[in-house]
DNA sequence: GCCGATGATGTCAGTCGCTGACATCATGGA
DNA sequence: TCCATGATGTCAGCGACTGACATCATCGGC
């Protein structure tokens, strides 16, 4: 087993700070793999084992979130709505942003200056969608329920997210109930 | 439905179409661009002056269906609520697919088959919401309502086309309804 | 009917993302 | 001590994509 992650390796990390380093010193397309990989003293070939593409490296925090979500979304009681469910999911996850926001911020700035990345962004939340609908559907929740209230969930997650980001450092939690109540009510609203 | 042009000419026509068969025929990675500019009769060097990229070639009917769901936004009554506006929108957008079940079926089985390509999809997906919110922001909703609101309506949508196209041939226009009805009572039931 | 402008296409060369195959080297356990 | 293992380096190569320039067809003006 032993990945000990002592200083001189941790060759991730290096990879994941030269590449963020580089992309905002030089932008995105101006930076070459080999050149994020020279910085962190490593070959073109090395990073691409330890990240599946040039994107990838900006992205690596996705699993744990998931997990995280769809972790509660399990743990949630039997008889909880499926939105209910879902929402537990959403809150659960608040906290892992705690002390990340100038962090947040920069990531979100480099992922927002290039489509490419954008597009691997909408790609991992659909993703993360996907994995909730399979939550409630072992649930018991059926098509299209099941897909509707993850898809809802990860509405409420990007708003809540696009608001924490754009304001000053702070919780996140309280974006998350706001941006579920202002949900409800738009549904509702349509009576 | 073949309206495969004529032979003279419509070079990105016959490009979509050689993409397609090759792409059923070989898979997606087994096809280069090179061997669809081929089949089409032309270059890769004009493959690209037609497509931004070799996913792009299954994509091109996307701003149409933007316009045309955006336009019914902006032509709802002022005084629609968000959700009701957006909804206008979608079912505006219904008539698009008569006609077109197996086209669209083949299509999503190719789509299906590469992450590639569902990266893009979900990419133009993302695009259309925006698209909405900017809508609805220009008829003054606020974010994160506008942004809500559209999320909400493209999640409508993806369940609709998903029921849809796994269904034997038939109207778009009542799974739309069906699935707003969902997700309306979804978000009810969380009270 | 000729002629030059315009736009679409072909050709060529090159960069970069990404992969397979094989060599090297450090580490740790038998 | 030795060798199994995993991480890294090296090398060759494919395919996506781009810039630059040449060619060619078409068409309006003369």
């Amino acid at each position: 087993m032993g990945a000990m992650s002592r200083w001189p390796s941790n060759p991730r990390g290096r990879l994941e700070q030269a590449a963020m380093d580089l992309f905002v010193e030089r932008g995105y397309d101006q930076t070459t793999v080999a050149d994020i990989a020279m910085r962190a003293g490593l070959t073109e070939r090395t990073f691409f084992r330890h990240f599946a593409d040039k994107r990838e490296v900006l992205f690596y925090g996705g699993p744990v979130l998931q997990d995280r979500m769809v972790g509660a979304v399990e743990a949630a009681p039997p008889e909880a709505a499926p939105l209910t469910a879902v929402a537990a999911g959403v809150t659960a996850v608040a906290p892992m942003f705690a002390g990340r926001h100038a962090a947040a911020r920069l990531r979100q700035s480099i992922i927002d200056s290039h489509p490419e990345l954008q597009e691997r962004e909408v790609a991992k939340l659909a993703h993360l969608a996907e994995a909730l609908a399979d939550a409630l559907r072992a649930r018991g929740v059926p098509d299209p329920a099941a897909r509707l209230a993850a898809d809802s969930g990860i509405a409420v997650f990007r708003a809540a997210f696009a608001q924490w980001v754009t304001s000053p450092a702070g919780d996140m939690r309280p974006r998350i109930d706001e941006c579920f109540d202002e949900f409800v009510k738009i549904a509702e609203a349509v009576r």
